[in-house]
DNA sequence: ATTACAAACGCAACTTAGTTGTGTTAAAAA
DNA sequence: TTTTTAACACAACTAAGTTGCGTTTGTAAT
């Protein structure tokens, strides 16, 4: 079941901010709404069809918050451009992003995908190597396009 | 053979600048120099560590020419920092990058360690996806630290 | 050795991402 | 209704990276 399933009107929005811990404000509903309808945006898309605010301070902000409260996670795109994706039940929370899976970013749609069916595999590394973390980013074409 | 074992002198690197085909100019030199005993670079740490120039445009183009001619690649670090690191022998040429090899980046001394020895495992993404580039970047401790 | 040409340099000016501080506004809890 | 605190707006700033252009210098051809 993906979050967007759930998600019917503003009020349904409203009421998942307010599970987070984050105040209902026209912007914030507005801006996880976009959520919602684009898999991944990077602050630039967001500038472009956001209503409610022009200021990016207050978008990095809410970025910010958006992702310490486990709504949003980042992903940096092929030519390193944040994008900013929604994460999906379960995935994230307040405390961690957990991200062993592949994030797919289309090269055509720009749509990051976090492939939940496929794990990353085990990598073993050369003697001396302690490793803590891996981040596995495959780009092509989405099946949309 | 790693190509740092080559390089003996101020005159085998004017060499090496010399086969692919860029001039030898005291900032190119120590700047190919400073890559010989340094696994990778931002450009934050160029700066401070070279003496040729204070220009940060000098710096960037001699960097972007390097990686054209297939001498250094980028590699974003895991906060989006984008690292400069040397190619290995037979990795890369003037006409593409192959980056089928992990990238290892070092939490405690930020090095970043391109790991020839390990080849990224084969990724079987779900029906629709189009696989064209893999990107996979290890964080953890290196062996020196 | 001299010339000629392209590569490399330096400077100024610019763009864009992202940050910090501060005073104000508004949502939600008391 | 009042109080508290998150969220907002604005200004000012830093840092990365880019573009244009006139000048200098390496190198190859004469």
């Amino acid at each position: 079941m993906l979050i967007f399933e759930l998600m019917k009107n503003q009020n349904d929005i409203a009421v998942y901010l307010n599970q987070h811990g984050i105040k209902k404000t026209a912007f914030r509903v507005e801006l996880l709404d976009l959520f919602f309808s684009n898999s991944s945006l990077t602050q630039e898309e967001i500038k472009e069809q956001i209503k409610e605010t022009k200021n990016k301070v207050t978008i990095y902000r809410a970025l910010e918050a958006f992702e310490k409260k486990g709504i949003i996670h980042k992903v940096p795109d092929i030519n390193n451009v944040m994008r900013y994706a929604l994460c999906q039940v379960g995935c994230c929370s307040e405390e961690a992003h957990t991200h062993n899976h592949i994030h797919f970013i289309c090269k055509s749609c720009k749509s990051t995908y976090c492939i939940e069916e496929v794990k990353i595999p085990n990598i073993n590394l050369p003697e001396g190597y302690q490793k803590e973390g891996v981040r596995l980013t495959v780009e092509g074409v989405c099946p949309r396009c």
